[in-house]
DNA sequence: TAGATTGTTAATCGATTAACAATC
DNA sequence: TAGATTGTTAATCGATTAACAATC
């Protein structure tokens, strides 16, 4: 089967739009009402569900309900999933409170540093020493990770996690993250993300040829 | 001219290596070098450099200097670009002082938010009432805005800077922002990012045949 | 039934990789 | 010179879009 990151990105999308448009009391769409939620074709829509084999009735579009279940049963159906957090620094800090992640079922349930100041016991998700990470990983049977540490310090943090069982990695340090193949490692680079914004502002500019000053 | 997102941001990490080898004491380099520090084939590297009509020497592989040069006038310079910051929550808070931006020249200039409570002259990087923003992106001529606010609030927030000269936005407001042709918007949704991750995680043990009661 | 929409196959588009002539 | 690497063209790969037969 074809498993294609920006397909599953698209899947996730379209079960957010759904739970939309059931809540405002759709009980049936079609493919083309969720590519104009989301911003696609309706034969891109259609692909990706015939790719899972997700089904509507043909001339009738989809029961809403029926296809929430059906992306559900490739994506996890809504059972909550558990992350942690290492390092709460700024972005860590951040992480830990993020309302998007409740939105798409995921819950961090603890968070790691290695700096006593941070940590804490009694906040509603725990800041814990860094030391205690690998039995937690263990005890509490935890997959996924995000790595908010400083560049230096994540590598090393990558590899304790994985040896104590952490199969899935968000990346927030900006480097190459080098780990063996049981593991799936997804990076975020912000600055990257907004240096390639600049450029596409900077050409369309030029190209539109309203050139301002940029100091 | 061929623009693609891609082919941009790995200029970038190209150029980031770069820095790096030339900070080691290296002069000269191989699109194979350069390939292996960033992670892709040396045919990639050296398309690339093709596509803007970056060139070195055949035979002699690519003087450091000049590549940074040769990248630098495609990205833009080492010239600083300011940025501003809008919703001063966890999100907004940890990018003001996010030290992933300095890297790639990137500087947060100011920050806003309704709340007077968030609001402050005195720190390094003022934050700001909400209903100033419109004259500081006039005055001080900023083209680039980072959209971390609430949900609701991030179209209306996106319209007033639009209108007032911004044309490029990084959003981390989970939905999708209309905004007319002359504004770059770029999405970052840290939910889905992990939702994704998630899955393939889950799909990797299927595979692998290791289950494991994931609570 | 006639009309509309699905599900899937074929066509297109675009990006990556391979290959190799040019050349230092 | 012989060997190695660039720069570019051609081949491949993969993803999106279009088209349309099936069918409700």
């Amino acid at each position: 089967m074809k498993v294609n990151k920006q397909c599953i990105t698209r899947l996730a999308r379209y079960r957010n739009a759904l739970y939309r448009l059931k809540s405002l009391g759709f009980v049936r769409v079609f493919s083309d009402n969720i590519a104009d939620a989301v911003g696609v074709t309706s034969s891109q829509v259609r692909k990706d569900f015939s790719i899972f084999g997700i089904t509507g009735q043909k001339r009738g579009g989809y029961k809403i309900a029926d296809l929430i279940a059906q992306i559900g049963s490739v994506l996890g159906r809504d059972q909550m999933h558990r992350a942690i957090v290492v390092g709460v620094g700024n972005i860590g800090n951040a992480l830990i409170s993020y309302p998007g992640f409740l939105k798409e079922n995921i819950k961090i349930v603890a968070a790691f540093d290695i700096d006593p100041s941070r940590q804490s016991q009694k906040s509603d998700i725990p800041v814990l020493p860094l030391d205690k990470i690998s039995s937690y990983i263990k005890e509490e049977k935890i997959k996924i990770a995000i790595i908010a540490t400083p560049d230096i310090a994540a590598q090393q943090v990558l590899d304790i996690m994985v040896s104590a069982g952490i199969r899935g990695v968000l990346n927030f340090a900006p480097i190459r993250l080098k780990a063996d193949s049981k593991v799936v490692v997804s990076n975020v680079n912000l600055g990257l993300e907004l240096e390639t914004l600049i450029y596409f502002v900077k050409i369309f500019k030029e190209e539109e040829g309203y050139e301002e000053d940029n100091a």
